[in-house]
DNA sequence: AGTTAGCACTCACGAAGATAGAGTGCTAAC
DNA sequence: GTTAGCACTCTATCTTCGTGAGTGCTAACT
């Protein structure tokens, strides 16, 4: 059944007002607070009718009603109007990539507390995914009688180091020669594909280094797998103590053991790929049980069109979509900026 | 006054059952579970004196006594036996510092986590003090027509970066120029001491490169000064919500944000470098209000005898010391064996 | 047919009171 | 110096009860 214009009234009225109060929302309320120009009890049939399709849900049977995830859903994708955030706000989310010398890591925290400042909520930067960066340049250089440092530099711009072992002494010399080979050969290559296998090729051209070649191989390979290279970073996880949702201390705590699990961050943020943009995750859109109450804001940072990593806003659902989307998309926008920059 | 054998005895079973259960003790629970070997009475007449003396502390007038920062101090100065660690839980700890290809930063995370789940506290980890170590190379690698990467690298194996503008192109040639005639330059300096006056020595050397000196001047500055280098990395805060004392809303909050600003734990760590080894600050005893209900057990790590960073596990007063120490002390030490193992 | 007023009913929430129990401090006897 | 006994204090918990917001239904109204 479609929704016509005065159930579509009542509900955004519904969802408006709970957004602002977290307090369910009962018929008089609404005839009173909203211009819906009909009175409370045909409002409460028209309530009656949202129930039973879905839209809105009665936590016991003598209170107002909240919002359903598709409540949210229709509203987040029908109602709502975009916003448009304050000069002055994007001044001072801008102002941060302003910096001079930029260390990148420090670039991205900054924008994890200033997403969660602005948005009041948790925040999220998820560091460059190394595995789909080009291949620039490696240098080892000897540590000790028998450790190197291998310094791994990708076309971005972005930089990756291990300690490794050379099974015994190797001078500058050698490690240079080792470093000049591997150059020439991984040039261009995604960090991804240069496996275990990778340097089969150069065999014999590095017969002469078969001591620490093993360790050379797992150190390109560690560098370049898993969610290894891509930190994740936090911002804000005293804000979503604030919500009143959240003052149950089971929930709170299961709530910040999942986000200190990166992996599953890892998941949350990689299942949710569809079409570009800030994209919405609401309730139990999510894949984490411990996160069904929450809805995740999130979107892709990129360079030369390519995904460097993503960013997101954790809240509860009933959180400021329109303000939430605006602060997303700006800071999105503003880091992808930003690393063009920094190549330019 | 001084503290005879039996007030300890009171004071050391009051201490031990509140850490146990986190309610006020009265004498009758201390006469029955105790072996002190007089009365309740006679209890309540000690534990009169004890309060008097600022030992413990009355929560109202008809509750137990629960220990005062001072009776904390004493406990855990003279009351107090260490404990050694099951043989298995070392070897869980310990192995984390075995996997053979070792990128720093993953490892201070994981220490992190550990320390965090073997304590059921938090845990927190600060990274490297670039500022103390010695330069040991730099290089400069063009990334597009006017921004360089530099990448630095200390005697100890840590990498540091930045993007610098150079201000029109800069070729290959040209970086490894200057990169030569920096690193002879700088070999060996603290990279604290490399500020904004460093390359005034080299401004003949390099007067052909004048068009980014200045940006290199800031690049290595920064690179090298404040809290930049030193990050802070946090396992655990889940666990802190576990505590009853911390059930309290507000105070998680002030907790919470307080521990997500680095320049306040930096502060927090450096104040309390009393002595070698495992240093322990109670309650008020630590500079943050927000943390006058927690205990702070920290340590320094080390390479070569140098301090390279400091980790500690901050809980509720009320906190399992004897356990705690013994683990900050068993991960430090691993902590800076790995260090000196990647070196060696 | 759709809308509205009226009304009985439900249910969470908070205040108020009652009770229990743990603990203290004091006194007097041992 | 130690202990038993006892009166007193104070919190935590449970119950009860009233209040008010909110619903759903019915019957009247437009």
């Amino acid at each position: 059944m479609e929704l016509d214009q005065r159930k579509q009234r009542v509900l955004r009225a519904i969802i408006i007002d709970y957004i602002s109060t977290a307090e369910p929302v009962g018929s008089r309320t609404l005839a009173k607070k909203y211009d819906i120009g009909v009175s409370s009890a045909t409002i409460r049939n028209e309530m009656s009718d949202l129930e039973e399709m879905g839209y809105l849900e009665q936590p016991h049977t003598s209170a107002g009603r909240v919002p359903s995830d598709r409540g949210y859903r229709f509203y987040v994708d029908s109602l709502m109007e975009g916003i448009q955030l304050e000069e002055q706000e994007v001044g001072v989310i801008k102002s941060l990539y302003k910096s001079k010398v930029k260390e990148f890591e420090s670039v991205v925290k900054q924008t994890a507390r200033v997403l969660s400042q602005t948005s009041d909520y948790l925040a999220l930067v998820q560091g460059p995914r190394l595995k789909e960066s080009v291949f620039r340049y490696l240098q080892l250089l000897p540590l000790s009688e028998s450790k190197a440092l291998l310094v791994l530099v990708t076309e971005d711009g972005f930089v990756q180091n291990k300690v490794i072992d050379v099974h015994g002494y190797a001078d500058v010399q050698e490690l240079q020669s080792v470093s000049m080979i591997l150059n020439n050969y991984l040039q261009g290559h995604t960090l991804g594909t240069i496996g275990r296998g990778a340097l089969r090729d150069l065999l014999t051209e590095l017969s002469s280094y078969q001591r620490f070649l093993k360790e050379l191989m797992e150190g390109l390979e560690v560098t370049s797998s898993g969610s290894d290279g891509e930190k994740i970073y936090l911002g804000g996880t005293a804000n979503i103590i604030k919500q009143p949702e959240f003052q149950d201390v089971v929930r709170l705590q299961n709530i910040l053991s999942t986000l200190e699990q990166e992996a599953l961050i890892y998941d949350l943020l990689s299942h949710n790929d569809f079409g570009r943009g800030v994209s919405i995750q609401i309730g139990g859109e999510n894949s984490l049980p411990e996160l069904q109450e929450c809805s995740i804001v999130s979107a892709t940072y990129t360079l030369e069109g390519k995904t460097v990593g993503k960013l997101a806003v954790i809240g509860p659902k009933r959180m400021n979509y329109p303000r939430v989307i605006a602060l997303v998309d700006v800071v999105t926008r503003s880091l992808s900026e930003f690393l063009a920059d920094s190549l330019r």
